[in-house]
DNA sequence: ACGACATTCCATCGTTCTTTGGAATGACGT
DNA sequence: ACGTCATTCCAAAGAACGATGGAATGTCGT
């Protein structure tokens, strides 16, 4: 009691936790895992992984408590464990970005220019209240299926530039995605723009509503 | 733009920060440097570390970007950057303890058994208010030096038992210190109690409060 | 300029972490 | 029971990390 030795294993506990947060594709899967639950397939080709490798990371999450594995048939589903582990990888991000000079250029290498005209999460709930805007979700199927905003209309960037005739052309746009560093809703105005429609992106994503307790509607659509 | 080498760019500038949380020895020195700058040579005896090895976690940890150092003659001052990485010191001990049951047993190991009354912070601002509490201060000298609670008493832990006639016996005695896993303010109440008198322990400690914003007073006694 | 002192740098060794492909496990449908 | 499919387990190789002691750097006081 009060020595080295107990004092080692408690912060070996925390550190425990703290591993899982060194390797950047743990990160990646976090931050898939947020959005819902998710098969080791899904997560290994969204994060660009081998199963083996992906699996490896999946047990390492598992034994750091963050995660847990739920079997449905022949695909085993992971998720997060709370959405305290999406705050701390909020935090982790916040820091980094604050911090790090590097990571402004790293997001704006990957993101693409800063958009002029980002639409906040008062002025979107607002917009939605008012049934006068147009929300836009353009993640993956299953993502939207495991949450998003209630009222939003789906169309995953990658059919969006086929079904682009779906949307109105008379209502201002606002495509979200996961959230901040969440490269879709970059891509989904820009070509929206490019299509002469009138589209701006949310600021803030199902990350960062999730963590605010913002109404997330679970379903299809 | 949009790529998967912009995208691994990005999570390895997270996943550099969160390299940082992976060692026991480094949460260790974060926990030292929210209480206050400190030397190599300090932090190397207090987290009971060789100066080499310290030395180098205190590299990883500016090279993080999350520490930074200032030569004062020929001691080097670390310090941290910002109250956000106590921000996520804290975050990430909070999902230990509520996702990692061992947390718990290495916790009540290290700290001894839980108080039964411990003061809150609401009570002990009240306390100091009314100017009735003795609050007590058992940190060691460079931490207490470097901020503490207006108008507590400094007696660091190790000289405690010595100067115990300084403490009134008609009052009763809080002692707070470095936060939640610290042993020192345990063991101070331990003390006391032992010797007969009436002393309690706070709840939080310094790192809750410079989270929350409670003043803290810098300088010597 | 010199010696004492605090810290960092460097080279080395042992350990742990990552990745990978292939074999084993477990569950489903027929 | 059998084949298929999703996942995990296993072993091996390579990379990254951590600890250590001694040399190098930089600062102070004389």
């Amino acid at each position: 009691m009060g020595d080295r030795a107990s004092k080692d294993a408690l912060f070996a506990q925390f550190a425990a936790v703290g591993k899982v947060l060194g390797h950047p594709k743990r990160l990646e899967l976090l931050d898939l895992l947020i959005q819902g639950p998710r098969s080791v397939e899904g997560l290994a080709e969204a994060a660009d992984l081998g199963m083996s490798t992906c699996s490896a990371h999946l047990q390492t999450l598992r034994d750091a408590g963050v995660v847990e594995a739920r079997r449905d048939g022949r695909r085993i589903f992971y998720s997060l464990v709370g959405d305290d582990i999406a705050g701390l990888w909020d935090h982790l991000r916040r820091v980094a970005q604050l911090h790090r000079p590097h990571t402004e250029l790293a997001r704006r290498a990957y993101l693409g220019p800063e958009d002029t005209r980002a639409v906040d999460t008062d002025e979107l709930m607002r917009r939605l209240a008012d049934g006068d805007a147009v929300v836009l979700d353009v993640r993956p199927e299953p993502e939207y299926a495991a949450g998003h905003l209630p009222g939003a209309i789906h169309i995953p960037l990658e059919e969006l530039a086929a079904r682009i005739g779906e949307l109105p052309r008379n209502h201002e746009i606002v495509a979200y995605c996961r959230g901040h560093y969440c490269v879709l809703a970059h891509d989904a105005v820009r070509l929206l723009n490019a299509e002469g429609l009138a589209a701006s992106r949310a600021v803030d994503g199902v990350l960062e509503w999730r963590l605010a307790g913002v109404p997330i509607e679970a379903g299809a659509a």
